[in-house]
DNA sequence: GTCTATAACGAGATAGAC
DNA sequence: GTCTATCTCGTTATAGAC
């Protein structure tokens, strides 16, 4: 338990100031015990860091399948796939790959191979998306799917990177809704006010 | 001269290893001088990153207006916009704010203010550019061009940051390509065809 | 599994000679 | 302007008791 615990708090550490600049210090402080007994559970920061890719990975495979098995329209499944970034944002993170991919060059050579791997996993899963939604005439894009991927997490990666620090989720909506319609031809808004419709129909309005 | 020196090593190791992954010994060790003497023409830290951005920010400025007053058409502007950034990506670096705001939440405040002044100010140079374009009939998208600037910064800084971990330009190009013709219409694969054109003839083949 | 204590090191920063 | 020397603090990590 206390390692699952130390991995959540040590996550969020990271995807906010990212590898370089968490320390065990801050959380032992955070989860009120002493920096021994974080060593006890990883053995050192490289040791927590790739614990903590490996599970980010985990996890975030478990939803896009999720996301792949309710066989949605290809324009649904691409607004869900943004919704996952948007939600990493809302809690002012960063995407947690993503901020060590900035922090790449500093990070141990298990952790450099962890984060590509992460990329090259979501890029298949998200090319397969792509591929069979123009299959199904759903979306329009020139070349290969791989490419389309590869444009569209780079890019929902650079919006979360430069709307933090303005802390306006707005600025991301936009950038994600431009994105996806300029790369693959589909508009993901009509998802979003269904959203945004059915919170406020099951709210306490 | 020292400070400028100095302003050069660190950076390149800020865009490189992030605002808390660099270390005035890192500076001094490359400079062959002591971190004391560091301490002379930089105070703290803090000083270095701010007068980091500054510069940064001052030589970004004079670059792209050097693109504006080209005059030439929008596709060839925004083709050189992009080439800045790979640039810095050819020589294994991040952009340096994009580095920063990854950076963001372990930024001293003045860095913070700073970082932000940044993107603003290249989204209104960008702005102009998407704007003039669009009212001269070479580019088309809709809404504002400061959503449409958002979104190519954005989605550049996201191709950076995405590509470096590969190592590979030709991610980052094929992203670029995508992102500015999904933005705004425009195809600047001429220009980087003219420019490879320009190299091979002039090179020693 | 958790603790206190501490080692070992590196960080940013300062004092004062030259 | 640059140096050596040093300070202080924070960091990762370990030893050993409980």
């Amino acid at each position: 338990m206390t390692s699952a615990r130390t991995l959540d708090v040590a996550e969020r550490l990271v995807q906010v100031r990212g590898f370089a600049g968490f320390t065990y210090a801050q959380i032992a402080d955070e989860m009120g015990i002493s920096k021994a007994s974080l060593h006890y559970h990883f053995a050192g920061k490289a040791d927590l860091g790739l614990a903590l890719i490996n599970r980010y990975r985990t996890r975030f495979r478990s939803t896009v399948e999720q996301i792949s098995a309710a066989g949605a329209p290809a324009a649904e499944s691409l607004a869900e796939f943004v919704l996952i970034h948007e939600s990493v944002l809302r809690d002012g993170r960063m995407c947690l790959c993503g901020m060590l991919a900035a922090d790449y060059d500093v990070l141990p050579e298990p952790m450099r191979v962890a984060v590509v791997d992460f990329f090259d996993e979501n890029e298949r899963w998200l090319a397969g998306v792509l591929e069979s939604g123009r299959d199904r005439g759903e979306l329009a894009f020139s070349g290969s799917a791989q490419e389309a991927a590869q444009t569209i997490i780079g890019g929902l990666e650079g919006a979360m990177l430069t709307t933090r620090p303005y802390g306006e989720i707005h600025r991301f909506e936009v950038m994600a809704s431009r994105l996806i319609r300029g790369t693959v031809g589909a508009d993901i808004d009509g998802t979003r006010a269904a959203r945004a419709g059915a919170r406020s129909e099951s709210g306490p309005g």
